[in-house]
DNA sequence: ACCTTTCTATTCAACTTTGACTAGACTACT
DNA sequence: AGTAGTCTAGTCAAAGTTGAATAGAAAGGT
């Protein structure tokens, strides 16, 4: 599972209806454009694609306010709200290591009930734990792993990546149990959207310098 | 850049000539299908691909000795040895949280002299710093990072994966300085390949339990 | 008034990835 | 000797991703 559908549900849904190029606005406003694949055209892409699959309704909107060709707006449908909390609890139980899933569904957490937010790292903290044993267990040989020469390496690094990714999932339970954040049903949400004609401090600007990737 | 094709030709050179069956086979022995996406269909493709673009040559080869439908082996072209380096060079260099383009430079690193490994890995953590404090350094409002809301936390998850993956590569500098593994020139390499014939200690089978992914 | 740049909003072709499917040959059992 | 199962080897359509290209409108200079 790719983090873009999470990613461009949760932005639709903020805003009510949105267009692609305000999807596109918002996912660079949260940093993602640093840590996920949220390209232009994929966005535009999943967009199309969901709302072939139900997950979204397209409005043919007459020529933008605001300059450039017409614009689509999208609205979340049913079958849409039901797929995004799918992918939201999905994205913050499952350890297959990638960050980019495990943060969008950090970014969308607070639309879950605090309790629920919770338990689902609680999962994840299991599932890394789990998947922790088995690799040491099946891939470490019996006369120890350094007969695995160098490509032990690369099973020190999984580990040492998983057991960082389970410690800060602690830190994170921790601070949520103790209160931090607005959760669902708790009042007025954070939101982190940029209004109509907003402008956005963070813009593409941020690799400035170290800008070699 | 994905980890494909530096596994790919890695596997091939290390065959001297091999086919799509045999690299797919090596790399699941790795523990590649775990951690990458080695899945046949991508194998296949990076061959041809590579052979179109002459990184690689293709002969036609017989029906199989083996059974199953007629195989292509592939070699590895001077051009293509000299993209194994490049791609090899790159995936232990750049720091873009990519771990599977990582996990491949280093299932491959001892085909590097001992020196330039570690010089090529602490320019990985120079890398992993300066990406630190950029980010740090743009990303924090001056009132601090609770500005952020829970948008922080995927900050705090970003720079505590960053930090153990920088720690991880200083402990990987140490171990190697210190004499571990046998590098590029130093006599007998270590090989990863399944011989023709030998069976797989590893074959898909990892997963067992825990294959809820 | 004219030209250049920038911003808005999207599209497209090329490439890559995925997962299921095909199909021949050997293996082991009844 | 038939056949169920598995191993070998690869193909393919559908989906996703990338990066560049397009095109209208407004802003700003000369």
């Amino acid at each position: 599972m790719s983090a873009i559908r999470l990613l461009v549900l949760g932005a639709v849904r903020q805003h009510g209806r949105a267009h692609g190029y305000q999807i596109r606005n918002d996912l660079e406003f949260w940093g993602a454009h640093e840590w996920s694949n949220a390209k232009p055209g994929s966005i535009y892409h999943a967009l199309k694609q969901m709302a072939k699959q139900g997950e979204l309704l397209a409005h043919e909107v007459a020529p933008s306010t605001a300059g450039g060709p017409p614009r689509t707006e999208y609205e979340l449908t049913e079958a849409g709200v039901a797929e995004y909390f799918r992918l939201l609890r999905e994205s913050l139980v499952a350890y297959d290591q990638k960050m980019d899933v495990l943060s969008a569904g950090v970014g969308f957490i607070v639309d879950l009930p605090r309790a629920e937010a919770v338990e689902l790292l609680k999962e994840r903290v299991r599932a890394i734990e789990t998947w922790r044993a088995s690799v040491t267990e099946h891939y470490v040989p019996e006369d120890g792993p350094e007969q695995l020469g160098h490509i032990g390496e690369i099973m020190n690094l999984w580990i040492s990546q998983a057991d960082s990714g389970a410690e800060w999932t602690r830190e994170f339970i921790k601070r949520i149990e103790a209160g931090a954040h607005v959760f669902s049903g708790e009042g007025d949400p954070f939101v982190g959207v940029l209004a109509e004609g907003e402008e956005n401090p963070y813009a593409t600007g941020v690799p400035a310098e170290g800008d070699d990737d």
